[in-house]
DNA sequence: GCTTGACCTTCCCATAGTGGGAAGGTTTAT
DNA sequence: ATAAACCTTCCCACTATGGGAAGGTCAAGC
C-alpha cells in the first residue's frame, strides 16, 4: 500500500462515480496511474486531482471535449492564459444562448398560462395555440 | 389520390422530418391514418395537425411524455383547462430551474475570465479554480 | 407494359453523459 | 480456506435526433 487508491476510494476523493471514472479513462479524459497485480486500477494523489478537476468543469457545464482542452491547458506549462480564456467565454456565450432560448419558452408559456382560467372548463389558450391551425413558417416576403 | 398525403408531403407540412415523423409513431405519439396497399404511410391533415401540435411543444421544450399528455388533454373534450395549466407551469418551473443552474455557472465563469489577464502569460484564475485543491464538498457542521 | 428515378420501408449505428446490472475475478480479513 | 466486499468487463437503458444501407413501391414517360 504506497499510497495508492482503489476506484471506490478515488471516487469518494473526487466526487467522481466509480462508473464514470471508467467512463473518463475510455474517452481518454486521463489515465490512472497503474494497475495492480489482478487487474485493480490504481491510483496515486495526482489522479483524484484530475477527477476533481473534471468534477469541477462538469459543475461549470463544460463537455467532455472542452474538459479534454481544459486538462491540456492545464498540465501544459507553456499555455498562455488568453487560450484558456478564450475557451472559457466561448462557453459562457454558448449558456447565454442557451439561457436566452429557455427564457422564450419560459416567456411564451407564463403569457399562455395567465390566460388560461384553469378551471374545470376545458376551454384553454395553451393548447390552443399549440394547436393553432394558421401558424405561416414565418413568411419572408 | 383522396387528399392523403405521403410522409414526405406530411413533414414539409408540418414541420417535422420524416425521421422524427416514424420515431413519433413508434413510441405512441400519434397513429398515421393508414397504410397504402405497398405500406407507405398516409396522412390525413388530423395528421398533420398533430404532427405540427408535437413541433410547437418541441419547440416550447416539452419533453415527448409531457407531449403524450399534452395531446390525451386537446383530443379530450371533457378536459379542464386546470390540468393543462397546472402541466404547463410545472415545465415552467423545470425551465426556471435550469435556467438559474446556466446562469450560475455563467457568473462563476465570467468572475473568473474577468480576473484572467488573456495574454501570453500562463497563469490563470479559471484553471487554478478548476485546480483548486481546497475544495470541501460543503461542510455541513 | 416496362423501365427508371424518386420515394418509401425497416433496421442498425451514432451522438453525450450517466446509471443499472450481470457474470465472473481479486483482495483481505478472519 | 473461505466469505464478504470489492473490482473487472460487457451489455442495456435513457432522450431526441440524424445518417445510411438494403431493398420494396409508385408514378411518369415511352
Amino acid at each position: 500500500m504506497s499510497g495508492l487508491l482503489t476506484i471506490s476510494e478515488a471516487a469518494a476523493g473526487s466526487g467522481v462515480s466509480a462508473k464514470m471514472i471508467r467512463y473518463y479513462e475510455d474517452v481518454g479524459l486521463f489515465r490512472p496511474e497503474g494497475r495492480s497485480a489482478g487487474g485493480y486500477r490504481l491510483f496515486n494523489d495526482k489522479d483524484v486531482h484530475a477527477l476533481r478537476f473534471i468534477r469541477r468543469a462538469r459543475d461549470l457545464g463544460f463537455s467532455l471535449d472542452e474538459i479534454r482542452e481544459l486538462l491540456a491547458l492545464w498540465r501544459d506549462e507553456r499555455r498562455s492564459s488568453a487560450e484558456v480564456k478564450a475557451l472559457a467565454l466561448r462557453h459562457v456565450a454558448d449558456l447565454d444562448q442557451r439561457i436566452r432560448e429557455l427564457q422564450e419558452m419560459v416567456t411564451t408559456l407564463r403569457h399562455l398560462a395567465r390566460h388560461c382560467h384553469g378551471d374545470d372548463r376545458p376551454d384553454c389558450p395553451i393548447l390552443a395555440d399549440l394547436a393553432e391551425e394558421a401558424r405561416q413558417p414565418k413568411r419572408t416576403a
